[in-house]
Formats: structure tokens, C-alpha cells, sequence
RNA sequence: CGGGAUGUAGCGUAGCCCGGUAUCGCGCCUGGUUUGGGACCAGGAGGUCGCAGGUUCGAAUCCUGCCAUCCCGACCA
């Protein structure tokens, strides 16, 4: 019929596809491997954004922009950050265009407008932000220095995926300045907090916070925090980034400060990120085979009412009912859609919105109106119940509330259990390959040893869990010491 | 960048082997009947068959080249 998608037994990828294209999240464009993101997936990236937004400013954080392009002597100013980017950057070399002579109608690139020094599409912000700061920061008095950034930045990758990994993104990218090293990494720390907390209390998404291996390390950092998540295929998904950056950049754009003891010192530097992949996140995290399971904090709409009648007379009555309950739900800030539109039947508005994954779903007919009563269908478990029009608006705040909860009780049942303990090889490989999900086992903290697990078995270090127990134990791969273990998974 | 696949109406497709101006379903428009799980009837509109060459009286179909997208891999948030 009308919409239907690929199971996720089937194929997970595209079930996957078939959800984000079908919900009307987003849509392929004409550009290779940029997105276009449609009403409805960027009203759950305003959602996001106004959360995280919200959360940065209580953290003591403002808003600022930085400019798109970062000349190339910029770029490469911090080596590792540099080296780290650039086999992925997109580059203005040029400023205009004139017509072709050979070929009419046609433009071609002017070969008399060559940019002396060409422009990188940023990455990342690091760069143009650092040499910026250089004006800024004089004294201790000028620090902390709080910024973030929304912004779109560009990823040259070689293949693309909806949400996931597209090569235009949007994200917001944090970037402080500190007077002492301890303040800097409980700034990174205190970021990637505030991450989990959205993730876990907003997304609904349990997510395990760590440190990243070496070999992950974003490029340029002394360390990168992270949190990760379970996706439903078993496969992890880093869902964010706090890196702190020691005075890595403070030397590569020479920032200096004057601290209390008149003494000249560079500055200590975090920066933090999550993108529009936390939608890819949330899709793969919740979502069946009937379409999206959005949690009521982030949804476009958390409620949905469609009217059932026989004739004219009967719609008016329940319009009339309807409005006075628009009035309460929207009074007591539910986020509420009245679907009275005449071209589709009840049915086909009830599959409609389980694709759109609205939490909560309200029908109201005749023999409800009699009863005073709404029929009310929850999206995550698909149960009917029937609630008295009386007080109605204070029952489906209690709902919205318990589908919340049950959607990150359900997810964090699922993720707890896989995340498995391995201690022998040839276990580890069969529970990568029959079970997936995270695999805790010891590792010899070489990155060697990592490259060769990767290369085995496509699995690499998510992350070193930050609350990780110290135990004595034998690296999985070469029996060597270790003295903790780690999550290893496959990954988007 | 390697491997695989696909490109025909807004979407999904048939036709291609064996050349004769495009099939069906959904959607859309008009009118009517409907509405408690993806409605039905009647009428109607909508096409550079991915692009460019070539063969031919004639190309969606055969040949050559190109382009794009998706999937798998390597790379990566």
C-alpha cells in the first residue's frame, strides 16, 4: 500500500533508509552524499537544539559564529589537527565563474579568478576559532572563555548514510579556553556530562561514557571523552565528543595569557561536539518495524487526535469537543495536532503517524463522545486504553511521562544485555559474530594490538568506560598484562 | 577508490533477450458515496524512457561513451 518498509530482520540497513525517507525526515538531494532534511526531521533537530542549547547557557556557555571557510596557513597551523583532516576537506581554490566559449550556454571555473591562497571548507572549527582567540585572551581575567558554535561543517567521506555520516552536516562545536589544565579537563568532563544527560534523559538513549584509545583520539586532543550507544542491530554509535585539547593549539596560534603572578602562560583548550547523527541515533535506537518510536521530550508532535464520524453532523460535535481539549493539551504545553483532514480515513492517519512515531494517539467518535470518553493508543507498545474526557490533558502528561521512561527502560534493557565479558579469543570472535553489542575483555594498551584486532575482526575500542573497575588480566589478542578492561564493538 | 546493482510519470514497476512511440498499481485532480486499522465508484491530468553519440526507415529496446544514485568494502563523527 500507500507506505511500507523493509523489516529490520530483513535488511537492517535499509529498513533503516526506508524509515528515515518514509517518516519524512529527510531526503536524498542532488548533491552526492549531502541530505536534504525535511519539516519534520528538522523540527526533532530544533527539539534537540533547543535542549542542548538550553543546556550549554546553564553550564555558562554563549553563542557565537565563526566563519565558514579557514584559510589554508590556518588549517595547518596545529599539525595533528591538520594531518588529521586532511585527506577529507573540500577546498575553494577559486571565486568565480565566467561563460565557456567552447561550450555554450555552459560556465566554467575563471582561470584568471585563483584565490592566492585557498580557502578550506571547515571540518571543524579549531583552527579559525584558535586564531581568533589569539586577539581575545590577554589575562586570566579574560578566561574562562565559553563559546559554542551551531554550525555546518563539511567531511569529504567516501561513502555517505543518511544522519549517520553525510558529507555537509550540522552540529554544534564547543570551544573553551582555561587558565589552569584541571579546569580544562573538568570543562571536557562536565561537557560530555552534560551529553549523557541528554542523551539518557531527552533521547532516551543509554549511553556508556568513556575515554577513548589512542588510535581514536580526535586529532589534535590529549584525550577525548565520549559517549557511546547501542544501536539495535548490535552495532555502537559514538553519539558525542568532549576532547580536551592541553596546549595544543594554544601554541600551534600562539595563546597566551597573563596569569594573577604576572607570569605569561599558553592557555588550556577544550572542544566538544554532537552533529545530526544523534537523529540516526534516536531512529536506530527505538524504531520497529511499524516505523519511528520518538520519546515524547523530543517529538515534533506528541500527540495526535483524529476524529471518526458518520456524517457532517457528527464531525461538528466532535470538532467542538476536539477544540476545548486542543485548548487544554496545548494549555498544559503538549505539543498536539488535530488531523481532520477529509482525503484519508482513520486507518490510513493511525499508520500514518506510527510511521512519524508520535508517542501518544488519540481517536474520538460518536460512541466516545456519548461515554465522554477518548480512545487512546500509545506508540511504543501500540496498547489502547480509554481515558475520560474529564482531566483528560493531566492523564496524557502522566502518559507521555511513562512512554518516556518505558523507552529508555526498553533500550537500556537491550543494551545491558550485550555487553558481554570475553576472556578467550575465539570467544570473543564468536560473540562478536553471533551476538554483537559491546564485548568487555582485557587489552594490552598498544596500538598495535588494537589495529590487529580491527583488522581481525572489524571490532575497535569504543571507549575505556570512565567508571571502569581495575582488575588484573591477560590481554584478549596477545595474553600480555593488562590491568582493566575495555568495550570493544563493531561500529557505525 | 575497489566490488555489486539500479536509472521508465511524484513513488513502486512491466516492457528490453526478439526494435514499430510505453504497462500496471499507489499517489494526484474533479464529482459523488464514505470514515472505530492503510475506503469505493465514475471521469481526468501527468513521460526529454538518466545524458550524449552511433546503427536503423524507425531505438526504452541494439552498440559506444559518460553521468548519477544506492548497497557492500577500505576511510571516517
Amino acid at each position: 500500500m500507500s507506505k511500507e518498509i523493509t523489516s529490520m530482520k530483513e535488511d537492517y540497513s535499509q529498513w533503516y533508509n526506508d524509515l528515515v525517507i518514509k517518516a519524512g525526515l529527510a531526503d536524498y538531494s542532488a548533491v552526492r552524499g549531502c541530505m536534504v532534511i525535511k519539516p519534520y526531521g528538522y523540527a526533532l533537530w530544533e527539539n534537540m537544539q533547543r535542549q542542548l542549547d538550553t543546556m550549554f547557557k546553564e553550564t555558562g556557555h554563549e553563542n557565537a559564529y565563526f566563519p565558514l571557510f579557514v584559510p589554508k596557513s590556518l588549517f595547518e597551523a596545529e599539525e595533528k589537527n591538520a594531518e588529521g583532516f586532511a585527506k577529507e576537506c573540500a577546498i575553494v581554490t577559486h571565486y568565480r565563474l565566467k561563460a565557456d566559449p567552447d561550450n555554450k550556454g555552459k560556465l566554467m571555473v575563471d582561470p584568471e579568478a585563483k584565490l592566492e591562497e585557498e580557502l578550506v571548507v571547515r571540518p571543524t572549527s579549531e583552527a579559525i576559532i584558535w586564531s581568533t582567540y589569539k586577539g581575545w585572551i590577554q589575562s586570566y581575567r579574560d578566561l574562562p572563555l565559553l563559546i559554542n558554535q551551531w554550525a555546518n561543517v563539511v567531511r569529504w567521506e567516501m561513502r555517505t548514510r543518511l544522519f549517520l555520516r553525510t558529507t555537509e552536516f550540522l552540529w554544534q562545536e564547543g570551544h573553551t579556553a582555561h587558565a589552569t589544565e584541571k579546569e580544562a579537563i573538568d570543562e571536557t568532563v562536565q561537557m560530555l556530562n552534560v551529553y549523557a544527560t541528554f542523551a539518557e534523559s531527552y533521547m532516551a538513549l543509554p549511553v556508556i561514557k568513556g575515554v577513548k584509545s589512542a588510535n581514536e583520539r580526535f586529532a589534535g586532543a590529549l584525550d577525548t571523552y565520549c559517549i557511546e550507544a547501542l544501536m539495535q542491530d548490535g552495532k555502537a554509535l559514538q553519539a558525542g565528543t568532549s576532547h580536551f585539547l592541553g596546549q595544543n593549539f594554544a601554541k600551534a596560534f600562539d595563546v597566551k595569557f597573563t596569569d594573577k603572578e604576572n607570569k605569561l602562560d599558553y592557555v588550556w583548550a577544550t572542544s566538544w561536539g554532537v552533529s545530526t547523527r544523534l537523529i540516526g541515533a534516536l531512529v536506530m535506537a527505538h524504531s520497529d518495524d511499524q516505523g519511528l518510536v520518538l520519546p515524547p521530550k523530543l517529538a515534533p508532535i506528541q500527540v495526535v487526535i483524529v476524529p471518526i464520524f458518520k456524517g457532517q453532523e457528527q464531525k461538528q460535535l466532535i470538532d467542538e469537543k476536539v477544540s476545548v481539549l486542543l485548548q487544554q493539551l496545548k494549555a498544559a504545553g503538549i505539543s498536539v495536532k488535530y488531523d481532520d483532514n477529509d482525503n484519508n480515513r482513520p486507518g490510513w492517519k493511525f499508520a500514518e503517524y506510527e510511521m512519524k512515531g508520535v508517542p501518544v494517539r488519540i481517536a474520538i467518535g460518536a460512541r466516545d463522545l456519548a461515554n465522554n470518553v477518548v480512545e487512546v493508543a500509545r506508540r511504543d507498545t501500540k496498547e489502547k486504553m480509554s481515558f475520560s474526557i474529564d482531566g483528560l490533558s493531566g492523564q496524557v502528561i502522566t502518559l507521555l511521562a511513562e512512554i518516556q521512561q518505558a523507552i529508555y527502560t526498553k533500550a537500556k534493557n537491550f543494551r545491558d544485555n550485550l555487553v558481554t565479558e570475553a576472556n578467550q579469543w575465539d570467544e570473543f570472535v564468536k560473540l562478536l559474530d553471533e551476538k554483537a553489542g559491546f564485548i568487555s575483555a582485557h587489552w594490552d594498551g598498544t596500538g598495535e594490538t588494537e589495529d590487529k584486532i580491527k583488522e581481525l575482526t572489524k571490532a575497535t575500542i569504543r571507549c575505556i568506560p570512565l567508571d571502569n573497575k581495575q582488575e588484573e588480566g591477560k590481554c584478549i589478542l596477545t595474553g600480555n598484562p593488562s590491568t582493566q578492561r575495555v568495550l570493544f564493538a563493531r561500529a557505525y
